[in-house]
DNA sequence: AGCTCATGGCGAG
DNA sequence: TCGCCCTGAGCTG
């Protein structure tokens, strides 16, 4: 679930449900209990996403600090809410809806001085219209760390996951181990317009879709897939199945304690390029 | 019932 | 680089 289009969604949907009105805050799990007490029953001002990052603003600067981490989900729906399943950490409810927060790494009452430090460390947001990709290739045109790893770094790129990495490299034909110096700036252009469209595409539709129309499955005449994570992609979590495009087995390895899925054919390395 | 895994990120060594 | 935190789903036994 949770890369930059997930939050970006859920900011809006939050602040559709909640904004303007007061809002009961608990924390049936106990853990922000205390943090809950603070903010309950005070109106909610307005939500807002960085990166990975989610912020829901309350009356005197103080916001609500969410990140999702890895298995974390963060649950929008019309109410009135029923008992709490699960091991709900905070629900925010209305007359008319509810939202359930599972599983984030973290949620926290903050500042807003702390609320700035963390947007303060982020990198560029390609969900953000005051996004400046430069502020990302500065860092990136010089770096000898691998693409792979400067993508997902999201002081470097702010709201890229695994997914959107694994996908951006491919439809560039990027190996996802080559330096990041050794991209040309055009390039690195191309990859974040790229993001732009793509993540604002999965704002829309809730899922992550890359594949171009050219190279479904039901264009090249082959037979349906189903991802499990419920989007159409090109190589993530496609290890040994046939490349969407050649036909090559797509690839798999790890990068920083991360799955890395590529095409050894689509994606060559800057070596084998250069011999070519 | 117990394991393993996941679209993240942190701190210790 | 490793272990750890958060939770639930999908296995295995």
């Amino acid at each position: 679930m949770p890369e930059g289009h997930t939050l970006h969604r859920l900011a809006s949907s939050l602040g559709d449900a909640f904004a303007g009105r007061p809002v009961r805050v608990s924390s049936p799990q106990g853990r922000f209990a205390a943090d809950a007490a603070l903010v309950d029953g005070h109106p909610v001002v307005a939500s807002e996403s960085a990166g990975k990052h989610l912020f829901i603003e309350f009356p005197g600067e103080r916001f609500i600090h969410v990140h999702l981490g890895l298995i974390g989900r963060f649950d929008v729906r019309p109410g009135p809410a029923g008992a709490p399943v699960g091991e709900v950490r905070l629900r925010l409810q209305n007359e008319t809806a509810y939202a359930d927060l599972r599983g984030a790494t973290q949620c926290d009452l903050v500042s807003v001085e702390r609320h700035d430090q963390i947007l303060g460390a982020l990198g560029p947001d390609p969900l953000r219209a005051d996004a400046d990709p430069m502020v990302a290739w500065a860092r990136i045109g010089r770096s000898n760390r691998p693409i792979g790893d400067l993508l997902m770094d999201q002081k470097v790129l702010a709201g890229v996951g695994n997914i959107y990495r694994a996908e951006v490299l491919f439809r560039h034909r990027v190996h996802p181990l080559r330096p990041g110096k050794t991209l040309r700036v055009g390039q690195f252009r191309a990859m974040w317009h790229d993001l732009v469209m793509l993540m604002h595409e999965g704002v829309l539709s809730g899922r992550i879709d890359t594949v171009r129309p050219e190279h479904t499955p039901e264009a090249m005449g082959r037979p349906p897939r189903v991802d499990g994570h419920g989007g159409e992609v090109y190589v993530y979590r496609r290890a040994g199945q046939p490349c969407l495009v050649c036909g090559t087995k797509v690839r798999t390895g790890e990068l920083s304690g991360r799955n890395l899925f590529w095409c050894s054919r689509c994606q060559p390395t800057f070596r084998s390029r250069a011999v070519r």
